[in-house]
DNA sequence: GTTAGCACTCTGGCATGGAGAGTGCTAACC
DNA sequence: GGTTAGCACTCTCCATGCCAGAGTGCTAAC
């Protein structure tokens, strides 16, 4: 379909490319499509708008940019913002130092690696992206047992508590065949955090059998033990095998402002998809996994209602022991630079947060 | 105003009453102005359209009706919901017994008192009533000590892990000036145990200055468990002072497909008003005070922002003890018979459990 | 290859007009 | 007296038509 002599495979020559990161500037900030007109008014191209016009038809034709209706300007596609995004991935827009600074500051104030800490992450994002903030807690591949507590609730009854060694815990109720005591408890527990601490639910496993012949005591004791290292093992494998353990947000209200969602009802597919967490744990696999920032626009998305907007990832952690992931989401019309800077920021913070954890 | 002989002070006859409550059913059915036409159509109500006419004439001169525009149907007031709620509100539309005890069930399957129980009952608010549903967990009035754990994170580092009585854990790093290793921890722990367990904050406070004289062992010991127990003082005592402690919800997305809420501005509004969690704090506390079902209608509520939205609210636990909130939150066209039966059933069902726990 | 000019197209805002729904009033009725 | 039928009136909603504005694609000249 292309009517010129300029090739509409192969690389886009700098002008053209020129044009195109003009005209995504110019749609980000004004959310209306953008004419050949204003564009030469607003960036010193050097043509005149004729020109533009041209090389805007070829960007079309090279499907980069659309047409809502024949008489009005362009809009990028998703492939214009994907060759817009290739060009800055690796740089983006970081923030400017003073506000570096402010942000480690705040990091320092919360403590370290508790809820608050990835909330503050979330709200960060957020609040500097003017999107909604992403952040998961940092899982470790497969974690291990840092503390065993018991505590007696009723007689037959009582409450496990599992401090895992990167800071989680997991509490559960154990129901008990025969009464016990608070003293009975604590002696188990003093047992098996003697003989579980810093193993995986895979070590534990492995050394079941041996616990048991290594058990003194009456049945009874024997027979309690046994039944909470087998409660042990069962929480933190699924601990384990959960995927992504909690995704905070924050700044979900930022989105609601892009005019592209004055309707509600596209809001709401927007939060019905991200209401399914399966597609949101798939990203975070492939982020995890790939070890970089990826960024996913528009159509990209696998599930439809997440057709008109964008996700800006990024790991963080050590690969192989614990990774999070922190991010934001936002309009397809986002702006992807200063995203991409913000939380390749953000991601670079806790990493080096995270490495003084298992320095 | 009235032209009527019909006074417009005082109680409302019968069937001015019935009157209005046809008007509410429809237009919360319907979501559009009702007329006087459509009025003895769907409700039997034995008089022709133009003595309804009449009637409705009253009820907007009373202030419990509007008119959109001249001429279209009536809307009822924020005091027209008022009068009606009145007339319900101890009683209300309790689910179907089948459909109750499939909620007994579900609430047999999650974790007694965990935060999944928490969120299963905004969850089951929500989809019963098809508004957002509300929970807070049960607030102890003063929070008791129930069992003290500490772990050695690195050299001069410590977990502090607090269970209090309630279930509430309590997880807090403590700098120490000097190494220790786990095994002091334990000992800490232990001694610390048997002194606090069961006390409250002040009564922790009461009895510090003779913990000191109880403890022996050397200063560095001494020191340490001053230091330990301060900190878990200042920790109950901040969980005391939390007014709201976290307010789970769910099925905001319901609220968002009412058509008052079509375009994402009015939504918007909705959700900044519920994020400031100040307003809703003051809410339960009214509640909780009271200790009865409370409704809160369009512009009663002082922000402005929640002028065009309900509550439906209703305490649980033990007065004086430990006591929490669940209700529904959607516009003021609301099925309140429906939303009072089912806060009040789950709020009835809340109560019965946590009754167990304090038996 | 670039540019100016021009015909063409589409949106958005605005006024117009008729159908529909509903009201308020009045005069007749039981 | 309350109740009812009838009627004029009002207002929304929707479709239609129109116009200005913005922007395009094409072509001929530079």
């Amino acid at each position: 379909m292309a009517r010129r002599t300029r090739p509409t495979s192969g690389p886009l020559d700098a002008r053209a490319r020129a044009i195109l990161q003009a005209v995504i500037d110019d749609y980000v900030t004004t959310a209306s499509p953008v004419g050949s007109h204003t564009l030469v008014e607003r960036h010193s191209l050097g043509v005149s708008s004729a020109t533009v016009r041209g090389i805007l038809a070829d960007l079309e034709s090279a499907g980069l940019l659309t047409h809502p209706h024949t008489s009005s300007g362009r809009v990028p596609t998703d492939a214009g913002y994907r060759i817009y995004v290739e060009s800055i991935v690796d740089l983006g827009a970081p923030p400017p130092p003073v506000e570096q600074l402010m942000i480690r500051h705040q990091f320092g104030q919360v403590e370290f690696a508790s809820e608050q800490w990835f909330r503050l992450a979330a709200t960060t994002l957020a609040s500097m992206t003017r999107s909604a903030g992403l952040a998961t807690a940092a899982k470790p591949v497969a974690a291990r047992v840092r503390r065993i507590d018991l505590v007696a609730i009723q007689d037959r009854l009582a409450s496990l508590i599992l401090v895992l060694r990167e800071g989680t815990i997991k509490q559960g109720l154990i129901a008990l065949d025969l009464p016990v005591t608070q003293a009975d408890l604590t002696r188990v527990a003093n047992l098996l955090n003697d003989r579980l601490a810093e193993l995986t639910a895979s070590d534990i496993v492995a050394i079941l059998p041996r616990l048991e012949q290594l058990l003194g005591g009456d049945d009874e004791t024997r027979n309690l033990t046994r039944k909470i290292a087998e409660r042990i093992i069962r929480t933190v494998a699924e601990f384990d095998a959960l995927r992504v353990e909690e995704v905070y947000s924050d700044g979900l209200l930022n989105v609601m402002e892009a005019p592209e969602f004055a309707q509600s009802e596209k809001l709401r597919r927007v939060f019905t998809a991200l209401e399914n967490r399966a597609y949101l744990a798939d990203l975070i696999a492939v982020v995890t996994d790939s070890g970089r920032i990826h960024v996913f626009i528009g159509r990209e998305n696998a599930p439809v209602e997440m057709g008109e907007v964008s996700l800006v990832l990024a790991p963080y952690g050590q690969p192989g022991r614990a990774v999070g992931v922190v991010g934001v989401l936002g309009p397809t019309r986002m702006a992807y630079a200063q995203a991409i800077g913000t939380v390749g920021f953000i991601s670079g913070l806790m990493n080096e947060l995270v490495d003084h954890l298992y320095a």
